[in-house]
RNA sequence: GCCGCCUUAGCUCAGUUGGUUAGAGCGCUAGUUUGUGGAACUAGAGGUCCUUGGUUCGAUCCCAAGAGGCGGUACCA
């Protein structure tokens, strides 16, 4: 049987050229901003990309991993990040500190696919490492907006949230919330404000949270005033950077973990003006978690906001199109040696995806197309694509064994913008018969009969031969515009 | 992983109270038109009725298990 694993996606040539054009404007971006390009394998020695070694009960549970002739585990990477750190650990003598670099390549992640999520996707990033401070975070935040708006989001269309780990963990000491495991819970029912907003999240902080289907989640078992208290902390995003550092002072009390994170986020404020980074485009979310291990300090995400339909038309919630923040200890792990790193990461098949629901991609044009109009003889066909493409235009003469009829249907089809005819008619004359396929679609619209359609021809002329080229470049080079 | 729903042609779906050749619309391939995309008409191709096991004289239909799909939830480094 023919079939495909979910999640794995096929890609025809409207979502591969999408996807390539993105990739090329979000390096672009990376480029100016003076990230130099690294590329690394797809598979990395499964230690090498941190704690989720792959274990003999379920060795393919998150990444996909498999055992080399000597029995090591190899891992396809599930990110760039990983990579990154283990090439600059290993190469740090000779790199020029900091290293910036940028990557763009598929990432795997052996988790359960839906819209917009993939097991196979592409990701754009770019990453400090070596330096430390606000100004440092800033500027990937900064730039990640910019690569936003490079990739085709919009005014209004997307936002990077921005919140750090501090100020989590200081409204964390807050309400005495110190076993580890309430504090995980606690961070990831924060994270579905979004999602669940702020009724669910305080059945998640509190006693647990009833699903559409019946499936119940045990909840963090805060008391009233520790839900109030969270959540009043979740909830102090206003609409601008400065307005919301105003609210979290109010909400995150005194300690020395706060003031630094309030500090943070001044210090980044202050650097993103001077980045001249639109205020629009960045905000502080206090409810921005991230995932919960390598993250150090600054935590950032883009969202993409435009609405997204799918084709049965129901809205489909993209959410996150980017990620990125501080990761101070992912370096250390294999040097031993703590290296500061930041960096952001651009999710391209996500946004693609997005795009193309939105339909925002539009279909290529395709080849002229030079009909076969002599079964037993193509030459003359051969050399008419021939000649086209000597000159530069993308052609071909069609290489099945069908009539007419099906020809047309197959240069409709391919989306040509030209079909070539010479046959017998056309040779006898010296010219070609040449069809503006496009010309003849608009002008075909007004005829209702068939029998006046077939003889009216709409889009369809003849030319000398010798006009050929320039007769088709006239008609490619009106599509393109 | 857990919960719910689902699986018959490429797609959307009928249908058989368990009976011999399983249907429609759309799509596809072609013809009507030496040699013209859409429309119309005509013809054709395409199915292990998800799989395996069970019950039965007989299963696409009933029972069980499994696989796959969709949605939710968990996890998401």
């Amino acid at each position: 049987m023919a079939r495909k694993p979910r999640g794995l996606p096929d890609k025809r040539e409207g979502l591969i050229h999408a996807e390539q054009a993105m990739i090329e404007r979000v390096t672009a971006v990376y480029r100016c901003w003076g990230f130099e390009g690294l590329d690394t394998g797809a598979v990395e020695f499964a230690d090498a990309l941190g704690k989720f070694l792959p274990d003999d009960d379920r060795p393919n549970a998150g990444v996909f991993a498999l055992q080399d002739d000597d029995e090591q585990w190899l891992s396809l990477r599930y990110d760039l990040t990983a990579p990154l750190a283990r090439f600059a650990a290993e190469n740090w003598q000779t790199l020029p500190k900091p290293f910036r670099r940028y990557a763009a390549g598929p990432v795997w992640r052996n988790e359960k696919p839906g819209p917009g999520r993939f097991r196979e996707f592409l990701q754009c990033d770019a990453d400090t490492v070596g330096a430390g401070g606000a100004h440092v975070d800033a500027e990937m935040i900064a730039m990640a907006a910019e690569a936003m708006r490079a990739a085709g989001a919009g005014d209004g269309e997307f936002t990077v949230r921005v919140n750090t780990r501090r100020l989590l963990n200081a409204v964390l000491e807050g309400i005495g919330a110190t076993g580890e495991t309430a504090r995980l819970t606690i961070l990831r029912a924060l994270d579905k404000l979004d999602k669940f907003g702020p009724s669910g999240v305080a059945d998640l902080l509190g006693a647990g949270r009833m699903d559409a289907s019946g499936d119940f989640t045990k909840g963090a078992g805060l008391s009233i005033d520790g839900v109030k208290r969270v959540l009043a902390f979740a909830e102090a995003g206003r609409a601008t950077r400065g307005e919301t550092l105003e609210a979290l002072g109010t909400v995150v009390g005194t300690g020395e973990e706060a003031s630094a994170g309030l500090a943070e986020l001044d210090a980044i404020t202050r650097a993103l003006e001077a980045f001249g980074a639109p205020e629009t485009d960045i905000v502080f979310d206090p409810s921005i978690v991230r995932g919960l291990d390598y993250y150090t300090g600054p935590v950032f995400e883009a969202v993409l906001l435009k609405q997204t339909v799918d084709d049965q038309g129901g809205v489909v919630q993209i959410g996150s199109v980017g990620g990125g923040g501080r990761y101070d200890d992912l370096v250390a792990r294999f040097t031993g040696e703590k290296v500061p790193a930041t960096g952001f990461s651009v999710g391209i098949s996500r946004l693609a995806a997005a795009f193309a629901m939105a339909g925002t991609i539009g279909a290529l044009n395709g080849p002229v197309v030079v009909l076969n109009m002599d079964r037993d003889d193509p030459s003359e066909a051969l050399r008419l694509a021939t000649e086209l493409r000597n000159a530069g235009i993308r052609a071909e003469a069609y290489m099945g064994s069908s009539g007419m009829r099906p020809q047309m249907k197959y240069a409709d089809r391919r989306g040509a913008p030209a079909v070539v005819m010479a046959g017998s008619d056309e040779l006898a004359k010296g010219v070609v018969t040449i069809k503006d396929l496009k010309v003849g679609a608009a002008k075909a619209a007004a005829i209702s009969s068939n029998q006046e359609y077939r003889e009216a021809r709409p889009g369809q002329f003849e030319a000398p031969r010798a006009d050929l080229v320039a007769r088709v470049r006239a008609i490619v080079e009106a599509e393109d515009e």
